[in-house]
DNA sequence: CCTGAAAAAATGTAGGT
DNA sequence: ACCTACATTTTTTCAGG
């Protein structure tokens, strides 16, 4: 990972439809060369994958929302993280320092879904306490990629 | 956006770089027709952009932060928010209910580059109070995307 | 809104520094 | 590691239903 590699993988950020000979330009390779470093960034995991940041809005889904989990004492770790893992509505789960266990951003489609989402939780065994903060508007977005319902 | 086009932008966010006639295959319409979809859907802002989830480890920002910030009661609302655009350090941030006006998630090289993030907006007059949280592994990683730096 | 085929463009590969 | 040239694949365009 040298400072072209960061610049590539920079530039396909912002757009990963680029050709490659346009990157070529902007960091003065050939198309060929900007290629073969796609291909090791990609092999090395640098690169995870060229994914679509999509408006959640168009999948009616306008809620963020942010909450905090507080694992039952009894609660199997393990199944909690298999669980927040298959879950189409949550886009992050993070195993945080404080006084919570975990923070999860969720993408639903009204404040009454985040209800029956905590409840199908608490329902598992998962939860002691959880508190739910609503994001009202974004001042930097962040990307929004839905994720295949794992039914 | 009918359910073909969800379909599509699903199929979109695990691998962008599938071809058209392969996403053709699974929702059985032609490469021109999934061609045409994609157009419509990137016309309409569904789709805001084609982008790669990259690993912050590669560009040495292993930490990841959620900072909970009050601004200052005598704050520039404005200058705060493009300020936050401009930070290559802030991935998300979000106007949110409850006790604080803002949540960021920054993505960072250190323990000691959050004091001096913070020392920064500090500097600006942006802040208040602030409450910094950890995340010290991740169940659900979240996508990280390279912002260029605006300096 | 779709198909199918032709044209244009991008990507992947080979051989030579 | 990179370049150029070429083969292959993909994307884009367009006539027609």
């Amino acid at each position: 990972m040298d400072i072209v590699d960061r610049k590539i993988i920079t530039l396909l950020a912002e757009d990963a439809r680029r050709s490659l000979a346009d990157i070529g330009n902007v960091v003065e390779l050939s198309a060929s060369a900007v290629n073969e470093r796609i291909r090791r960034l990609t092999a090395s995991g640098a690169i995870r994958r060229i994914t679509v940041d999509a408006d959640p809005a168009a999948f009616e889904l306008p809620v963020i929302a942010f909450v905090w989990i507080a694992l039952a004492p009894d609660a199997d770790e393990g199944a909690f993280r298999s669980y927040a893992a298959s879950q189409s509505a949550i886009a992050e789960c993070h195993h945080v320092t404080g006084p919570w266990s975990y923070l999860a951003k969720v993408h639903v489609a009204s404040l009454a879904e985040i209800e029956s989402f905590l409840a199908t939780m608490k329902q598992y065994g998962f939860l002691a306490r959880t508190e739910t903060i609503i994001a009202l508007s974004s001042v930097v977005p962040g990307p929004f990629m839905p994720k295949g319902s794992v039914d």
